[in-house]
DNA sequence: TCTGGGGTCCTAGGACCC
DNA sequence: TCTGGGGTCCTAGGACCC
């Protein structure tokens, strides 16, 4: 810890709905929940209109329409947000080179890093100040609450306390009291989980947890989580503040409109996402060695298959090849609504000869068998390529009843594509492409499946 | 209309090796 | 022959965060 409060916190206020604000003068001072706008859509972040109406961050979007049926409801436009955070961080960076982004609308900021010490209070609000003029400058009107204090922990918290568009700086000596009265939930890591086994300990404050011993706490919630809390509930906390953090996993996942049972069709997803995870790990110039798929059932239970291959790979047929045959271990009774792929064991070096690919190269062949059944009906079949003059190329995404749903996005996009039915003998979808074919076997260590 | 999508970290058990 | 401890790797699940 540090004798002046010189870490900040700064966090945007109501990020996405603010951009979309900026964006759209008419929604300015109106209601504005961005989110899933799907029948199993989520909020994001509410405007803090919306906020009045008790719409929160992930609440269903269907709770929320039924809060504040007059907000208006938008699908979040990731690239112009990662834009916006770029041109605030950059806000920061100028501040002091020590910038540690949480999120798009997050980051700590050590202005120790930036050569300043001795800073009082006063100085750290001064400093805030301008840092939050900077911000609104840059980013076309935005806000933001800045915390800060002499750790981490302090900062963050002191930046939700004057929200939207306040500054919060502690004395530095004051810790502890400031945290003793408030809900142990304000600390980060506290969740519903563990504030449910202290709350039977008899712990809701801070306070009563600064009367714990270590000993006790550990028992509680185990030992990591533990020993970090009982030094936080004193306000004690080194982390230091770090720029650049490794990434350990890249995954895609999906949650669907209704459930899915087809095991061609959920098959013919999970290659998709496995090259959409590919086309992430190269543009990131990063390899991994495990794959792991993630289902979740129609009852919300969720369950992850995963497997490690022998060294690190980005090509999207062996991350598919993985998947596929971890899908064949998932049972899939009573239907799933969320599929995902993702990689992790990441090795920061891009593939070369490496055992692994050069095998899965040379294998032979495979053409992925389909229904029978899918193709008599419609002629159409899941995954299968299509094209449409006014969408663009495109992917099967089911079939049946004399009609076609189809993805428009290509199988290795970023984004997901829109989607759209056709009747089955639309002249303008046309099928440019053979039915796909795959390379089989990648070299693996160990075994797969549940047991290892 | 219950419950997104992208992550991180931790725990616990089994395999395997020394 | 039996017992066992420690370390590492892998897998599955869960808590948590924005």
């Amino acid at each position: 810890m540090r004798g002046d409060p010189s870490v900040l916190h700064v966090d945007l206020d109501a990020f996405f709905a603010a951009v979309e604000q900026r964006d759209k003068p008419s929604l300015r001072g109106k209601a504005v929940v961005v989110g899933g706008i799907g029948v199993r859509g989520v909020v994001s972040t509410a405007s803090y209109e919306a906020r009045k109406y008790g719409v929160r961050s992930a609440m269903s979007t269907a709770e929320a329409r039924s809060r504040c049926p007059h907000a208006a409801y938008l699908g979040p436009r990731f690239e112009v947000y990662r834009r916006t955070s770029q041109a605030v961080m950059a806000e920061m960076r100028a501040l002091s080179p020590l910038v540690e982004p949480l999120s798009l609308d997050e980051a700590f900021v050590d202005l120790a890093a930036a050569g300043l010490s001795g800073l009082t209070v006063d100085d750290v609000e001064a400093i805030a100040n301008e840092l939050k003029a900077a911000i609104r400058a840059a980013s076309g009107g935005l806000t933001a609450s800045v915390g800060a204090g002499t750790s981490k922990l302090i900062a963050k918290i002191a930046s939700d306390l004057d929200k939207p568009d306040g500054v919060v700086v502690v004395p530095p000596g004051t810790e502890a009291a400031f945290l003793a009265p408030m809900q142990v939930t304000v600390i980060p890591g506290v969740g519903p989980a563990t504030a449910q086994r202290l709350s039977m300990a008899g712990v809701r404050t801070v306070a009563d947890l600064q009367q714990l011993d270590e000993e006790e706490l550990v028992r509680q919630v185990g030992s990591a989580h533990g020993t970090s809390l009982f030094r936080l509930a004193t306000a004690t906390d080194d982390r230091p503040v770090v720029s650049d953090r490794e990434t350990k996993s890249i995954s895609v996942e999906d949650t669907f409109e209704t459930d899915l049972i087809d095991r061609a069709l959920i098959a013919a997803i999970a290659d998709r996402m496995a090259h959409r995870v590919a086309e992430r790990l190269q543009k990131a110039q990063l390899s991994g060695r495990t794959v792991t798929l993630k289902s979740r059932m129609h009852d919300f239970t969720t369950h992850t298959r995963s497997s490690t291959l022998a060294g690190p790979t980005d090509d999207p047929r062996v991350i598919a090849r993985v998947a596929r045959r971890l899908l064949d271990d998932t049972d899939l009774a009573g239907g799933i609504r969320l599929l995902g792929v993702g990689v992790s064991s990441l090795a920061d070096w891009i593939q070369d000869d490496l055992f692994t690919d050069s095998e899965a190269a040379e294998a032979p062949i495979e053409v992925i068998e389909l229904p029978e059944r899918a193709r008599d009906q419609t002629g159409f079949y899941p995954g299968q390529d299509v094209h449409h003059p006014d969408f663009g190329p495109g992917w099967v995404w089911g079939s049946g009843r004399g009609r076609v749903t189809v993805r428009f996005e290509t199988a290795a996009s970023l984004t997901p594509g829109p989607v759209r039915t056709f009747a089955i003998d639309d002249p303008l979808l046309t099928k440019p492409a053979a039915p796909g074919a795959e390379r089989d076997d990648e070299a693996e260590t160990g075994n797969n499946g549940p047991n290892g």
